[in-house]
DNA sequence: CTGTTAGCGCCTTCAT
DNA sequence: ATGAAGGCGCTAACAG
């Protein structure tokens, strides 16, 4: 490997100048810098990492530290974060929490000690409010995703109330009035907000929403299919379904499914989050995309930030869902005969 | 931050003796262990890796290089790869090439230059042999996922082949005689072992496969819609289709529908790599699935294999794809009446 | 405008 | 069975 020393060598310099050239740290005399650029590039030299780490105690190097890398969310934001890492000439080092806060704590760790200069951590579903204060508290930057969480922190966050009360008023306007709505872990923040979402819809036409359309605590799809075939048992039945999120939809999609709905024409289907392959199954789904690759850029933004100044005050970003009108709702079948 | 010379005033003892209990690399009197240790806990110690990187030249990670950070089917197999590097303890560097060959070596360079032990690259689907034979002579260990190539490298496979051969040929006894295939790129080795695959099983039974009913070429989901469009024009058109890969179903199973045919009543469809989803489609699809954690695993294993012995012979492992048998195929439609 | 030099934290040879 | 000490490659005082 070529060193610092081998390009001093070759230029007739000293190697504090060819460092002073590679940071731009201090002025040299252009002649000089012309020279030193001719020796880096006839030796191909490039700067040892690990020896600059140890002498600045700054890596260059960012950690993820993924809820679910199998969850296509958070390989979707990984990519921004991939990509606005890459511009800023930082590298990324990914740790999958598999859904598991135990785990979750451990890769933090792990890569704390590997002196990251900071940390992305999209959080798993079950990750407790001290599980969250301990990453918050490793003395690392930090930018948290997709959860708002009341601890001074970054974070980076989509906006949920508004969003959802657009569509569920749209599906209310379509002439609905039994809206279901599938969620996650009641305490959540992303859960919260969108189950108030649903029932801004209904306020703000003068509405009272039916609390026993609400189910949340689901965690993965087969609770949210279980939900689904509850909510369908009631006695005065939905007429259309709004899941909250990816996995979920799954779930009420096969709920729906296994009770021999078809959608629209039966039932009326809207979701958060899009589903790639959604347009396959007959009917493209309405939904709510999340700006999974602008979250991703934005939690680096953030980062970046914090680490050109680590002082700045705490920011948590709203990034818009982009709504996505297709073919899954529709005016509701009343009784038998279309209206 | 706490230093191994910390650690040694701490224990009473030399920083050579601290190193060599954390690296067992010679012997110490047990009580001497003993106190280390405990020093150690109580100061809270962790080696400073890039101080052991700069010393020993070895950094205890490897870094993955995707072809396409969105795919499933990358993201499953860097589960693996997770799983395996976390049990060695080691980090994984990730990047993400966006199917780009040129981006990609970018990133081998940059990864190379961070100093990695090692790389695990899934080829993109345009990388040509320069570009592999760039990869592959970085001096850097290097594993290699999904494509065979012709050179000395450690590489990991499917098995597609005979797998092929035994699924397409369940539709040949099933009476199918006319079964198109959409594949990808016509010279890769993944495409053209699986098109032999179909070969293989028309031979098998005495039959001659029409080649007429080979599609390859597609790197999208939309190429392949377009394919199937054109194999259903065909004067004597498939009663079946099997698709090569993930992306290749979408769009496949996109032009069936856009040609109003239900699966499998109205034509027979199986497919290389399993689709998350594909109990929505009204029809569970028939399909190969890879063994993708598996994938990662192993690659992982050859990598760490070459590393503790650089001179091993190079090996291509094999891994069998897992057949799923579901609903999407049955017999041909001969005419109008069922037979 | 440029050079000299002292470490950053660790491993490892050489000595004892 | 243990210690002393040099040096991995780099940056940043300090000095000129």
């Amino acid at each position: 490997m070529v060193t610092l020393t081998d390009v001093a060598a070759a230029a007739g310099v000293s190697t504090a100048t060819v460092s002073h050239v590679i940071n731009q740290t201090r002025h040299v005399a252009p002649s000089t810098v012309e020279r030193v650029r001719r020796a880096i590039r006839d030796t191909g030299y490039h700067r040892n990492p690990h020896a600059r780490a140890l002498r600045t105690a700054t890596t260059e190097s960012v950690g993820f530290v993924a809820s679910d890398i199998a969850n296509p969310f958070s390989t979707a934001v990984m990519r921004g974060i991939a990509a606005a890492l890459r511009q800023a000439r930082y590298t990324m080092l990914v740790a999958n929490a598999d859904e598991s806060p135990a785990l979750e704590r451990e890769i933090v760790d792990t890569l704390t000690r590997q002196r990251v200069d900071g940390l992305i951590v999209a959080l798993t579903a079950e990750s407790s409010d001290s599980d969250i204060a301990h990453i918050a508290s490793r003395g690392l930057p930090v930018v948290l995703i997709d959860r708002a969480v009341p601890l001074a922190v970054d974070q980076v966050l989509v906006e949920n109330t508004e969003s959802v009360a657009v569509l569920v008023g749209e599906m209310l306007d379509l002439g609905h009035r039994r809206i279901a709505i599938v969620a996650g872990k009641e305490h959540h923040s992303t859960t919260m907000e969108r189950v108030e979402g649903w029932r801004l819809a209904h306020r703000q036409r003068g509405l009272t929403p039916d609390e026993a359309l609400i189910s949340s605590g689901a965690v993965d799809a087969d609770d949210a299919r279980l939900a689904t075939a509850r909510l369908l048992g009631l006695a005065d039945p939905p007429t259309a379904f709004f899941s909250a999120s990816n996995v979920i939809s799954l779930g009420v999609l096969r709920g729906l499914m296994e009770a021999g709905l078809s959608v629209p024409d039966q039932i009326s289907f809207a979701a958060f989050d899009d589903l790639e392959w959604a347009d396959l199954l007959g009917t493209p789904i309405t939904c709510l995309a999340q700006p999974t690759f602008e979250l991703g850029q934005s939690a680096v933004a953030l980062l970046l930030r914090r680490l050109a100044d680590p002082n700045a005050e705490y920011r948590t970003l709203r990034l818009p869902p982009e709504p996505c009108h297709r073919k899954s709702i529709t005016v509701p079948r009343t009784g038998g005969a279309p209206a």
